[in-house]
DNA sequence: CCCGATCATGGTAGCGCAACCATCAATCGT
DNA sequence: ACGATTGATGGTTGCGCTACCATGATCGGG
């Protein structure tokens, strides 16, 4: 089983004699090849190309021979030569700096939908927050001559922007939005959600506000979101105070643990908007098991609007924001750039929404 | 900005008239080559290939030089032309039926955290729980050449079964554990998972078990987990139910939703085992909120061990599977078998382990 | 000190496909 | 009815890289 074994014989006629120029033959894929389906068909190779590729300028009567000739020898096209040849490559690599939070997920899945329909293949990048690791992997990807890139975030590393800048290919960076993205930007202001929760609870009665969040450095979208609420604490002459932060990937298990510390820590809290939807449940549910009451002794609030924040009790006041929107925006305006249809402004924010439930 | 415009002028001299081979260069991806990066290190081609591929049969000096070449010229290797040279792809398909279960998103890191250290790519397939999907995947990435495949589940179409055992490539079917894999097999036996939590309930002295899930004609794994429950309930003599079920996803929501439906149907259950975590830890959040007692009123079990079942209150009882495991040996057995080295045996049972906490 | 072994490097020939032009037949306009 | 166009098909070349062999240099053993 599972022998790689090359299926062609070593050579086939002719010169076995003689010079250098020995008959070999490669080892090959043993695979049907575009050459055989002509043969079978009668026609040559390219127009067995044209078949598959552009139906319409084929006849019907040869494109039907050709078609049982395909079916009947199981013809499967070999990618790698037909991108080499055309240097077009229906691939495009996402990178996202994590997998283990649902957002990103979500946002994957949206950009799959509608690369797949397009025959398109995604290939999956995970910085995990690692700039350094984010230009290695897009150098890397680069050599798969993509049509496009999508990439989180616009912060990169020097080299990693030059990289960008420098393929030439149709490029979208997505979730936050910026003034300056390297050619197209889908995402929604980090900074505004942050100010909108703020407001919400400045609003709602709460004065004594923290921020929860962890690897601020690195998740430049999170310290965004710090930075609304420390703006909307400034408007309003609250007092503002540093984020609660830790070196730690978000989990509700950490959620839990930091509303704890943050309590014991600043006593006087009244309100905490934590970073994500992971963390804020994970302080929600810890909350329900230790006999906190929210939002009567410390409010909680979360970003992302993940559906279980709806579910818990009290539910949890969030930001939505649109994911599956990002990803299907941002490969249709990668999709029209490479067919060259008008792919629309270069930047959309997709907004978000505040959502108001019981935690606050 | 983001111009495709090739780089390289039309023509480059020679043969501006006369007869057919015109001196023309085709539109090529302006990119660095290998022999750009030969001529200015000041070697041929092939020995930058060497270089680059298998640093150690090159002198020091030229790889010195040869580096030096590689990084003054941005050169990144066209991977198309690499593998369509040396029939060798780097490219593993992985084929998984939905990423909005946690648990698929686990395994992939897993696979990739191997994979991409060893300098493969993953290419990433969702099927939707839809076996015509499946088999127009497998074609559609067997196009690419890959080294090995990863599939979740050893429940195919017809046509994806002939394909994935013609192709004669190292092939990994994860997830569930069977008799007959096509050729190698990581999981666990879902059977045995569900005939654990089933005697597990009963020990517990629950009586009138219920088992609720969706699709269970397209989600064999959690069929196999109702079946496993099944036996045990038979075996003990207990009554036996079919199982509570409906057509959509899993998601918390839906979970509340189905504790609901259920108790309405048959008030007298005393415990639900739930297909997978999404669905209990929803139901837990509903019971919560209802004030419908738990364990006390009815007991609770979950599937997977997502982390925040350990949270919630009361806390899940679960199955814990090593998710990310069954990634990490599935793609290690397929290195080692594409790189010829002894893969170990075909069939490897991750097994799984009863968390019992407060839900029961 | 010579001969074969070992090493480093280079030349050449494809890998399988699509771009480009040429060619030939069918169709159109007037 | 005839040339000009259009459409369908084929020949040739090259995409960028690596496999295969050849070559020359270096080395050690008898």
């Amino acid at each position: 089983m599972s022998s790689h074994s090359p299926k062609r014989p070593a050579a086939s006629g002719s010169t076995g004699s003689s010079r250098a120029p020995i008959a070999r033959r490669r080892a090959t894929t043993s695979a049907v090849t575009l050459k055989d389906v002509a043969e079978r068909a009668g026609v040559a190779p390219i127009t067995v190309s044209r078949a598959l590729n552009a139906p319409g300028s084929v006849s019907a009567t040869l494109r039907a021979s050709i078609d049982r000739a395909v079916a009947e020898l199981g013809y499967v096209p070999n990618r790698f030569a037909g991108m080499l040849a055309s240097a077009e490559s229906r691939v495009i690599p996402v990178i996202v700096p994590s997998l283990s939070n649902a957002v990103f997920v979500e946002v994957i899945q949206g950009i799959q939908t509608v690369l797949e329909d397009a025959g398109y293949q995604l290939l999956l990048g995970n910085t995990m927050y690692d700039l350094a690791r984010e230009t290695e992997l897009v150098s890397t990807l680069l050599g798969w001559s993509p049509a496009g890139i999508i990439v989180a975030g616009l912060r990169h590393a020097e080299r990693t922007s030059a990289l960008l800048r420098g393929c030439g290919r149709p490029l979208v960076e997505i979730m936050e939005l910026g003034a300056r993205p390297i050619d197209m930007n889908v995402g929604l202001s980090h900074l505004k959600a942050g100010m909108m929760m703020g407001r919400h609870l400045i609003e709602r009665g709460y004065r004594r506000i923290g921020f929860v969040g962890g690897r601020l450095d690195a998740d430049y979208r999170a310290m965004q979101r710090f930075r609304g609420l420390d703006r909307a604490l400034a408007d309003a002459g609250l007092r503002r105070r540093p984020p609660f932060t830790y070196d730690a990937p978000s989990s509700p298990e950490m959620g839990g643990r930091q509303l704890l510390l943050a309590l014991q820590q600043a006593p006087d809290l009244d309100a905490l908007f934590f970073a994500n939807d992971d963390l804020a449940v994970g302080a929600l549910l810890r909350a329900a098991r230790d006999g906190i009451d929210v939002p009567g002794r410390i409010a909680i609030a979360g970003f992302n609007g993940l559906d279980i924040g709806a579910l818990t009790s009290p539910s949890l006041t969030s930001i939505v924001s649109p994911r599956l929107d990002i990803g299907a925006i941002a490969a249709a305006k990668l999709l029209a750039r490479i067919t060259g249809a008008a792919p629309g402004p270069a930047r959309v924010d997709v907004g978000c929404k505040l959502a108001i439930r019981e935690s606050t």
